[in-house]
DNA sequence: TATTGTTATACTCTATAACTATA
DNA sequence: TATAGTTATAGAGTATAACAATA
């Protein structure tokens, strides 16, 4: 009888390692062409911001877990760029409101299919049931990874 | 009949996003505290090298997919924090060789059990299904990470 | 001439401290 | 006075180009 809720220290190391290993291979993975890692996070933040309620700078930094003063470099970079831009808040002249652009939004999608397909080739290299076995798995590592960020 | 090695594009699509989100995670896990992502991935790559063949430094950018410079700034900062160091190679004088120190040895094992302790405190939160679907894909994503880091 | 590594320079990304503008 | 954001400055991590030393 295995009780995964016992799991010993051993299995934690085991489990960091291959989690590990995965963050190692999602650097390599991705192309990080034209986007790096900071850059695409947040603009897939301002991508999946309803219209009518979309991020103040200071949001973005709480969700990303970074300062201030690097968001506004951040966002100053991506501006820059055309991939987001600066509004007004009518209601707090205080504030600013971050949106991505259309340009932001194509280079964003892009990049989501480039990922798509080089883990499409990754995974055509594996075996039937370690396919199966990480497909089954997803949703929990999503709940994880929802703990982990702030859902807890 | 479920085929997986026919799997859509909307599923890559998933799945990259799964995977960044425990990418995401693994940032936020890991303390970081005093150890760095680049230094702690060439730290563990020094750990798990046989003494009796040790890493060249060029050996180490190769590895971790960086430039000879890169890795020679890098070699540098564990070296001013006496995590590693700098030895030469008797048959070939141009070449560097690098060693993990004590002191290294010391502080990866501390950064491990910490990451494996906060890993155990987020999956005794999710249910019981969850924990057995992703100890159940440990040893696939394993392979998958190893596919994507050079083994193909 | 080819290989190994370093130095010089520049850019991204991050942090803390000090500042400005608005509430 | 408190909040939202920026500017100033510093350090890690990365790259390319040019260089030195050894093979």
């Amino acid at each position: 009888m295995v009780d995964t809720s016992d799991l010993g220290e051993s299995e934690y190391l085991k489990f960091t390692v291959a989690l590990e290993r995965v963050a190692v291979m999602l650097r390599r993975v991705g192309p990080a062409r034209d986007l790096s890692l900071a850059s695409a996070s947040v603009l897939q933040l301002l991508d999946q911001a309803p219209v009518a309620r979309p991020y103040r700078l200071t949001e973005l930094a709480v969700e990303q877990c970074v300062t201030q003063p690097a968001m506004t470099q951040l966002v100053s970079r991506l501006e820059r760029e055309g991939l987001a831009r600066r509004c007004a808040d009518p209601g707090d002249r205080r504030v600013v409101i971050v949106r991505i652009t259309q340009e932001g939004q194509d280079l964003l999608r892009e990049r989501r299919d480039a990922r798509a397909a080089a883990l499409g080739t990754l995974l055509a290299g594996l075996c039937e049931d370690d396919r199966r076995a990480i497909e089954a798995a997803l949703p929990a590592l999503e709940r994880l990874a929802l703990a982990a960020s702030g859902g807890v």
